[in-house]
RNA sequence: UGAGUAAACCGGACAAUCGCGGCUGCAAAGAUGAAAAUCUGCAGAUGAGGAAAGUCCGGGCUUCAUAGGGUAGGGACGCCGGGUAGUUCCCGGUGAAGGUGACUUUAAGGAAAGUGCAACAGAAAUUAUACCGCCGAGCGAUCGGUAAGGGUGGAAUGGUGAGGUAAGAGCUCACCGGCAGUCUGGUAACAGGCUGGCCGUGUAAACCCCGUCUGAAGCAACACCGUGGAGAAACAAUAGUGUGACCCGCACGUUUCGUGGAGGUGGCUUGAAUCCGGGCGAAAUCCCGGAUCUAGAUAGAUGAUUGUCCUCGACAGAACCCGGCUUACAGGUUUACUCAGAUU
């Protein structure tokens, strides 16, 4: 299996920031941004609204985690960013995760497993 | 048994599957490359805290400044002894305050160098003073003596008792307090004794005085590499470089020095280290011997799922590294001690 290529360097993330399309949930925002190559990266951040660098630090392994649950099914070619907002306390990686399938069907990037079959 | 004091320690556990960081080893299958190597692959062990936090002190380390020394100014600290690389830290002790007690708290030098302040109340808040009183003189107005008592205040000119007196007062005496001198004990802070004598408030977390210490900035420090760009020098015109097997053709001046933006590499983990054993000491600490290597990221590695168990899991995430302080913290364990009660 392929390893995720992450984003690196803070002009890329400025890049998809600014000419990026955006969609926003209550719990997530969703930056995407299509390249010229066939490559998929991601970068992730937490916002500052998430209190306290253990929870910052945990809400990313969240968003980490649902990523490689569903990186197979994204469509290739884009940037995305994934942007952590404010979370209520009982939230839990499940809740997220249902949050996210919607968002990627909204952005429509949800490519089944047919291209790679 | 209940209530409490002090110290030390732990900070969910186990198993399975998938996933991540750097490290070590293997493999040579794939990709890049002239090579070294890098990426991918497989295996292995390993991977956040007691506060990692606040960034409040003290260092190491680095750069800048600086011949050496002193003074002023600024800042910090301030009972004594010991410990330490060092401190405002730690340990032990002294004084003071609190608690029945175990014990706790303590910015604890100087008010006899000087200046300031002390609201309201009160007669009076410091080279001051007499409101109600008390006593004497006087018919009285008033004058003189006094600071026991009342009253004000956070604080009122040592306190209690006796003598003394017109009434009173350290005026005298005893004890206590405080001051000065001296002796004894103690390394010292200080404690105790003796003698003299009766001494005018508090505030230095007000200025100040005395003593001690004191360059500045920080890993985004700093060192190295550095496509591009700015600069300098040298060389060349049938040359050189790239493309290519070669020629033609096409494109471009080339090389060196050097400054250094983006970026990269180092700094980056072996250290006042951890564990075990022994020794000096009342303790902090120190000494000796043995063993071990224990995160090193850079959009920043610890997560997800399932199952079992319990007390149902708090505060909380390394970012150059140590020592200390402070603050946050569910619950639990151990040791020593105190008070009250019960039983023997």
């Amino acid at each position: 299996m392929k390893r995720t290529e992450m984003l690196k360097m803070n002009y890329e993330f400025n890049r998809v920031f600014r000419k990026g399309i955006y969609y926003n949930t209550k719990y997530l925002t969703l930056y995407v941004r299509p390249r010229n190559d066939n490559r998929l990266m991601l970068g992730i951040t937490v916002s500052k609204q998430v209190k306290g660098s253990v929870k910052r630090n945990h809400v990313k392994r969240w968003l980490r985690e649902m990523y490689r649950a569903t990186e197979s099914e994204i469509c290739t070619g884009n940037d995305l960013v994934i942007v952590g907002r404010f979370l209520p306390q009982d939230t839990n990686y499940h809740k997220l995760l249902l949050v996210w399938e919607k968002l990627i069907k909204e952005a429509k990037i949800y490519c089944p497993k047919t291209a790679y079959v």
